[in-house]
DNA sequence: CGGGATCCAAGCAGATACTG
DNA sequence: CAGTATCTGCTTGGATCCCG
């Protein structure tokens, strides 16, 4: 894909809307994609498995992820047409590399996110010009 | 909430609402925040430059995520007081570290945008059942 | 069991107007 | 220049009902 050099590519391109990364990102930017993705690591899963295992996820949400997943071919979905019906999914070859850098997100969350807590725990303390959020507000327990 | 072992820790727990990874999915899964901190790694940027850079995003999101961002640490504002005020952005250390797994994820995008677009005109050419999506749909022009 | 379809509330995000 | 404030539409996502 790469054509004049692999970091010009990489670093030049992300800003305009039509990039491979903005792509990418507007599909796994939503809450429960990463989730499923990395939740199929070791191996496959049922539907109601994973509707058990993500917690908070409504079914109508995991079906659409997942259909998506599988468009994407990230996710291999199986049905099995057996007397209760039985849908089993897994990832793919390409889902499978993907979670590489999805763990290595997921550990400098784990790794940071104290770091992060303190920085808005200081930033919600310090008394701001306007710090009157009316539109759209992070922390809505503070007004 | 896992105690036990780091490894275990880092893969039974994030499927709970309140994780570290749910937390930090939640802030960074928006549109722009990973596309601002990426366009930050060569250094410090302007407003309106980044509002150039990022090209599509409004005043009201790059204000908005860049608060979000100084919030958690993870860029550093400056304003200089002059004529024609002039603040700058500035990935922090922080911030910096997480440019790494962010462009692990940027990598993998570029590498596999083409495998992704292929899965998806396949899915989309198959008649599947019922693919006629009334509620949000992935590809409008189908319809 | 694994969804599809529909209704509806809340939040996200754009356009606009105004300020120091 | 770098925002803030507000109104408003569109999208996201949850709840519900139903079906194979």
């Amino acid at each position: 894909m790469v054509t004049t050099q692999a970091e010009t590519a990489l670093w030049d391109s992300p800003y305009r809307a039509d990039c491979p990364t903005r792509r990418i990102l507007d599909r796994i930017g939503d809450r429960w994609t990463v989730l499923i993705v990395v939740s199929l690591w070791d191996g496959t899963a049922r539907f109601s498995e994973l509707r058990r295992r993500i917690e908070g996820i409504s079914q109508k949400m995991l079906t659409q992820t997942l259909r998506g997943l599988e468009r994407d071919g990230l996710v291999q979905r199986t049905v099995h047409t057996e007397v209760p019906i039985r849908v089993e999914y897994t990832l793919t070859e390409a889902g499978r590399t993907l979670c590489e850098p999805l763990r290595a997100l997921q550990e400098w969350a784990v790794a940071h996110l104290g770091d992060v807590s303190a920085s808005q725990e200081a930033y919600d303390r310090a008394d701001r010009p306007s710090p009157d959020f009316t539109d759209r507000d992070r922390n809505p327990a503070t007004a």
